[in-house]
DNA sequence: CAGGATCCGTTTCGATACTG
DNA sequence: CAGTATCGAAACGGATCCTG
């Protein structure tokens, strides 16, 4: 295979994509939160540190759920409660949030837990496929 | 070593950082032209197909720089301009913004070069070096 | 009580015009 | 070329209200 050069790919590379959910302030915290602290409710969601609003999860998991990232049903034990969760496109989004994860492990003061980083450094593979084990 | 279960993980693993980084509109499409289209002046920037504002551009530079993933350097041949370039922590950003790509390219509806997606598919830290070379 | 919806004051954005 | 200044529009956030 021939090698191509950094040129050849100049100016042909966009990000077209999601700017509603990488250039969102809150969306990728609601994916985060589904991924790894297996949040599935909406009051689950407010209780994250960063203290989202209710109007603008509402709105956010609309548009998540419209953009076929996430999945709304009804608990099948309590009719007030609704369950969230990832779908197929959602859950491929782990391997965006791991490079996040240890990027900024990297090159910020982040509290990440070292083991949590550890298991994403290693076996990716693995540490992908035990967040879709429920 | 002893495999860990999802539950241990759980809770534990935050993406404290970047909200201003990974949360703008802006920022990773500053980053994404510095990275993949080698863009390193203001009117450059301005040229994406996003159409950035002057005002917003000046100032996510401006914060990109304060956040050490950017430098910015008058132009040793032309006074009138200034060269921006990434830096360490800012190359690091490579791994995540394929990730992206590559998610939009299997999920989404964008039109990225088919040869730059194998190029990033395969070998991928070949890809990334060929980021550096200038 | 869970899951929102609505109101409303405040902040931020962004298009355009303009400047050194 | 590399930014400011301005100002209307949009988003946010906090509180409260509503509905099953």
């Amino acid at each position: 295979m021939k090698k191509k050069s950094r040129d050849e790919y100049r100016s042909r590379c966009p990000i077209n994509i999601g700017l509603e959910l990488f250039g969102d302030r809150w969306s990728l915290l609601i994916v985060r939160d589904l991924l790894f602290k297996g949040t599935d409710h909406f009051n689950g969601f407010l209780e994250s540190q960063e203290k989202i609003a209710t109007n603008i999860l509402a709105d956010r998991l609309v548009k998540l759920e419209a953009a076929g990232i996430l999945e709304r049903r009804p608990d099948s034990q309590d009719a007030r409660r609704v369950r969230y969760r990832l779908s197929e496109k959602g859950y491929a989004l782990a391997p965006v949030l791991i490079e996040i994860i240890l990027w900024a492990d990297a090159h910020e003061d982040t509290a990440a837990p070292p083991d949590v980083i550890a298991a994403m450094r290693g076996n990716r593979k693995r540490f992908i496929a035990s967040l879709r084990k429920r």
